[in-house]
DNA sequence: ATCCTATCCTGGCTGC
DNA sequence: TGCAGCCAGGATAGGA
């Protein structure tokens, strides 16, 4: 699933292949992708505006937009679970779950396809109404070590469902969670509030060091859905520890790998490893 | 304030 | 082999 460093490996995929470029047409194929917006308020808003600079916030993918130079709103991408982006040359067969085609002024198409329609591209004339919520960038320098202490003790929450709320820390996913968590060696179930200082800036550590190596890697695939805009798988996965491991023996002490349910999510972790 | 459930969707997997 | 039913997960809304 796309987490934050997907959506950093694709933001810096598509970046060179659209900064600059105008969108000269589009074509929606599924209404509800556009998150509200009718398809001509859509096309009406994105068709002759230049895409300026691509970036990333959290998980989502921000093209702002311009029109005679002057800042025109932002197209704002959020993949959700099965999202995928494409740059490719007219004609390109995009496959039957096309839900959004922006044909550039270069012959090139951006492809939005989704199998599950959970996924959005809006149109945001104030894309703060969209970002505006998130907490910290993780590989900010705001995110600093005290700054996460603090912020989880002002919380009296579980601790993995604190760090997937996107208000709280923005771009984890699941699967970064649970392998952060593995690695600095804190139990998925504890309380927000009553981490240490030491523990809250290990967790930091881990958090930061574990995105950085998936970015690295260009992400995980794991099943059918995650491809870089050049189609290519990133390998992540390979060093997962706990996610998608149950039963198989911890990396570092051979305990049985334990999955729970926590908060309606599939939870990784090894008992001994990270203990309550 | 926090937690829980349902919802949105579909492909893929499990079990009969 | 066929098929019903369940599961995965990001985000959000509504209720406890």
């Amino acid at each position: 699933m796309p987490e934050l460093p997907e959506v950093e490996t694709i933001a810096r995929l598509i970046r060179p292949r659209l900064e600059g470029r105008r969108i000269d047409g589009c074509e929606v194929r599924w209404t509800r992708t556009l998150g509200g917006l009718s398809k001509p308020a859509f096309a009406r808003a994105v068709v002759g505006a230049r895409l300026a600079r691509v970036w990333r916030r959290g998980k989502f993918l921000v093209a702002d937009l311009e029109r005679s130079g002057r800042p025109e709103g932002a197209l704002v991408g959020h993949l959700r679970m099965t999202g995928r982006v494409h740059v490719e040359p007219k004609g390109w067969d995009p496959g039957p779950y096309l839900k959004v085609r922006l044909a550039l002024d270069d012959g090139a198409d951006l492809f939005f396809i989704d199998v599950r329609k959970f996924a959005r591209l809006w149109y945001a004339a104030e894309p703060d109404d969209l970002l505006g919520t998130l907490g910290p960038e993780p590989l900010s320098e705001s995110f600093t070590g005290d700054w996460l202490s603090a912020a989880l003790r002002d919380r009296r929450r579980t601790l993995k469902p604190l760090l997937l709320d996107q208000t709280f820390v923005a771009g984890l996913g699941n699967i970064y969670v649970d392998e952060s968590l593995y690695r600095a060696g804190i139990h998925p179930l504890a309380r927000s509030d009553r981490l240490t200082r030491e523990r809250a800036a290990r967790l930091r550590d881990e958090i930061r060091a574990t995105l950085g190596e998936a970015i690295e890697r260009e992400g995980s695939s794991f099943d059918v859905f995650y491809r870089t805009p050049e189609g290519n798988p990133g390998s992540y996965q390979d060093e997962f520890k706990v996610y998608g491991r149950e039963g198989k023996p911890c990396v570092r002490c051979g305990e049985p790998i334990r999955r729970i349910v926590v908060g309606q999510r599939g939870t990784h972790f090894c008992a001994r490893c990270q203990r309550r």
